[in-house]
DNA sequence: GCTGCATGATGAA
DNA sequence: TCATCCTGCAGCA
């Protein structure tokens, strides 16, 4: 679950299984950690909350336990007398009230005083976060019009986490095909009316994904597919790992190309590279 | 069994 | 921009 609207979901069910509840056995793979283990027994779970990729989970009294996911991480919920039948190795484990939460497979996770929490490194450098933020429109145009974000391409500055937290590889190229804008495309060249569709493409693809579970695809598009046979991979996203498919738009078939390390899908009718004329 | 890749992020250059 | 770390898994012997 590694882009932002599914941590968010994982943040809703991690809060809806431990919130209000008191922990009465708490356990951490990290020697850091687990000498404060003893500290969090009997506060309660006041809150489970994301920033982007990260995932906070807040315990009575001013602690705040952090953790990402990075590609792998993944939180199970069952109860306190069942252990998850999965192989892989657990990290952290929270009961509350016969009620468990556990994190497997990832690495980053560290215990906080919510006070300090403004140092930490990574959430120190993030920007507001789509879901959680309430980000409008307007606010999305004036960040994107920030001088230290205006003259980079939007391949790369989607990814970066300090414009808005949560933006993954795959929302990425699903953004930039709905808002039929090219990779190489910087905000700053852009139209006022150009600019408001990027930033509404932004925040609705990824609502959408939070909304539809990491679904970004346009629901007849989708379902058009699905009828089709096609493994969920296939109908999922628009444009994402859909090279040698046709666009759904033109028929053009999508390609793939590598932006920033990382892979990136686009329609090169629907996404024409800025300064270059449709052909016809 | 081994290799490469992944919805992520960092640090050196 | 690149190598590197983290871990799991799909694909291929």
């Amino acid at each position: 679950m590694p882009e932002g609207p599914e941590i968010r979901r994982a943040a809703d069910r991690v809060h809806k299984q431990l919130a209000g509840r008191r922990l009465e056995h708490v356990w951490f793979y990290f020697p850091d950690l687990a000498k404060e283990a003893a500290s969090l027994i009997g506060r309660e779970v006041s809150a489970v909350d994301s920033w982007g990729k990260a995932l906070l989970t807040r315990f009575e009294g001013g602690r705040v336990l952090y953790s990402h996911n990075q590609l792998y991480g993944v939180w199970k919920l069952h109860d306190a007398e069942r252990e998850p039948d999965t192989g892989r190795s657990l990290r952290v484990r929270l009961v509350a009230e016969g009620r468990a939460a556990s994190l497997y497979s990832a690495s980053d996770v560290s215990l906080w005083e919510e006070s300090r929490l403004g140092e930490h490194p990574f959430l120190s450098r993030l920007g507001p976060d789509l879901l959680t933020h309430g980000v409008t429109v307007e606010q999305a145009i004036s960040r994107l019009q920030t001088a230290r974000f205006r003259r980079r391409g939007l391949g790369g500055l989607l990814l970066d986490q300090a414009l808005f937290a949560g933006i993954g590889n795959y929302l990425r190229s699903e953004i930039l095909f709905f808002a039929g804008l090219h990779y190489k495309t910087k905000p700053g060249d852009l139209e006022e009316v150009v600019l408001a569709r990027l930033a509404r493409a932004i925040l609705e693809v990824t609502r959408q994904a939070y909304d539809q579970a990491g679904v970004t695809n346009r629901p007849d598009w989708a379902a058009a597919d699905r009828r089709l046979g096609a493994p969920r991979r296939r109908w999922r996203f628009a444009v994402f790992e859909r090279d040698g498919l046709p666009c759904h738009v033109c028929g053009t078939p999508i390609e793939r190309t590598s932006v920033a390390s990382r892979r990136l899908y686009y329609c090169s009718r629907c996404q024409l590279q800025p300064g270059s004329t449709p052909s016809t």
